[in-house]
RNA sequence: GGGCCCUUCGUCUAUCGGUUAGGACGCCAGGUUUUCAACCUGGAAAGAGGGGUUCGAUUCCCCUAGGGCCUGCCA
């Protein structure tokens, strides 16, 4: 059986490290058991749908590299959700409920209150054609619930192992909206079912939706006659924040596009993704693909882990130090960096864009820093004539060394702010060259070149 | 309130009853770079607390504490 995995975001908003973590799983995982990845949208909901952020959602995945091999809309397939939840109705499994929003809250707050856990009464099972009648006569709408087995369900989570939930501690679930929406639920389960989804990975936070859809799996195998065809689920721990807190309540600067904004290289947040959580130790990885060849399960841990946005800025300084100027040529070229300044300056740059700063170090124009015109002013006379060469540099320092008698620290950083306009930078060997002697000559005396 | 899950160095984790409790990242120190960064070497650093079970518990059981998730006509 070929394995085939989905992710399913809602357009209703960014991707943010938390679900794309889960879109990395599934898409790891498959590449790893050369199975195929699937892009389904979740937009049964069109009022909160948007294009815009459906579009979003492609362009993310599509910069990290996560392409999928299929995609399509649940918005296009409303006709095999309908014809589900006909024969549900048919059979009993999908019931109408009359309950208002405020009514249910009302029963909730009243079961709380009890100290007793807030779970659907069935109250609409035991209505009679005349109540329905009546509450229709108000004008009243139903909404649809599944009729849940009230027993065990068990699973071998490919991440949590041995796995039971009680669905008599489970509300029935509401399928379908008094205004006719489809919910997640079903159509996921329809959609898992006609597209032979063979593995779910997502987050723990939907171990009970996986409770309730054996079942829908197990009522759909029954209408269709066919096997059941239940996936295999694997269950991730969630990420939270590096206080420890809850990750869910402030997503907005952890977005993919506020991170690609920054400056942040998809091979970071990839290589942090993927592996935080694990056994497998976080390290930079350029490739998706090594990423994806030693991905496992049976590594993935199951306690919350901390997402720290330290540590991907600090993996992506790393992955940018060992990257050469061919893989990122076509960004880096815009920005006027050449491959020569690039292997100069890539050991000591923290985003790419920072490497466009040295640009003008090079071939542009700056002020030159001089705290105490001593030793640059001798300095000045002192760099050597026609084209500078990385031995330039030591032979450069130590005349000025003999001329100045500074040495150390106060030979060496006068000579940066001067040259560099700034305290910190690559090894001045191989910037040196790149300035050139003429440019130098005019820095060291203080004049803007 | 109820249900489920979790708890080993700062962080992610290894250990499947007997270990000097290992690794990675970070941190600290030294080296190197005549500076910073990078790099190299070394070092410090952990079983939440309390009860059991056992010859022996980080490991198994219970309680407490702490954390996460669910408890929606969200996904």
């Amino acid at each position: 059986m070929t394995v085939t995995v989905r992710f399913a975001p809602s357009p209703t908003g960014k991707l943010h490290v938390g679900n794309v973590r889960a879109a990395l799983w599934n898409w790891l995982f498959a590449r790893n058991q050369a199975g195929r990845f699937i892009l389904r949208i979740d937009d049964t909901d069109q009022e909160r749908s948007t294009a815009a952020y459906e579009d979003g959602i492609r362009q993310d995945l599509e910069w990290l590299g996560l392409v999928w091999d299929e995609t399509f809309k649940q918005s296009d397939r409303f006709g095999e959700y309908d014809a589900v939840a006909e024969a549900l109705k048919e059979r009993g499994l999908l019931y109408p409920c009359y309950e208002t929003p405020e009514e249910l809250d009302r029963k909730r707050r009243l079961q709380r209150a009890r100290g007793k856990p807030p779970i659907y009464d069935r109250a609409a099972l035991a209505l009679g054609d005349a109540d329905v009648k009546a509450l229709e006569a108000e004008g009243r709408k139903p909404h649809w619930r599944f009729k849940l087995s009230q027993g065990e369900v068990r699973w071998t989570d490919l991440i949590r192992g041995e796995t039971s939930v009680d669905t008599s501690n489970v509300s029935d679930p509401v399928l379908v909206r008094a205004d006719g929406v489809y919910l997640y639920t079903l159509p996921s389960c329809v959609d898992d079912a006609d597209y032979k989804i063979s593995h779910v990975i997502r987050g723990e936070d939907h171990v009970t939706n996986t409770a309730v859809q054996v079942e829908i799996f197990s009522a759909l195998a029954d209408i269709r006659g066919g096997a059941s065809a239940v996936p295999q689920f694997a269950h991730h721990s969630l990420l939270i924040g590096a206080d420890g807190e809850g990750l869910s309540k402030r997503l907005g600067s952890l977005s993919i596009e506020a991170m690609r904004e920054e400056g942040l290289e998809p091979a970071a947040i990839a290589s942090l993704l993927a592996r935080l959580g694990t056994s497998e130790p976080v390290r930079p990885e350029p490739s998706l693909a090594a990423l994806a060849a030693d991905f496992d399960f049976a590594k993935a841990g199951r306690a919350p882990a901390r997402f720290d946005s330290e540590e991907l800025a600090s993996l992506n300084a790393k992955i940018l130090h060992e990257t050469p100027y061919a893989t990122l040529a076509d960004r880096l070229a815009p920005l006027g960096v050449e491959e020569a300044l690039w292997n100069a300056v890539r050991g000591n740059i923290n985003a790419l864009a920072d490497a466009g700063e040295w640009v003008s170090v090079v071939s542009g124009a700056i002020d030159p820093v001089i705290e105490d015109g001593g030793v640059p002013g001798a300095a000045a006379d002192l760099v050597p004539d026609g084209p500078l060469t990385e031995e330039s540099w030591s032979s450069f320092v130590n005349a000025v060394k003999e001329t100045t008698g500074a040495k150390g620290k106060k030979l060496f950083m006068p000579l940066r702010l001067a040259l560099t306009g700034a305290a910190r930078g690559p090894e001045m060997q191989v910037i040196f060259p790149l300035i050139g002697a003429e440019k130098a000559r005019a820095r060291l005396r203080g004049e803007r070149a």
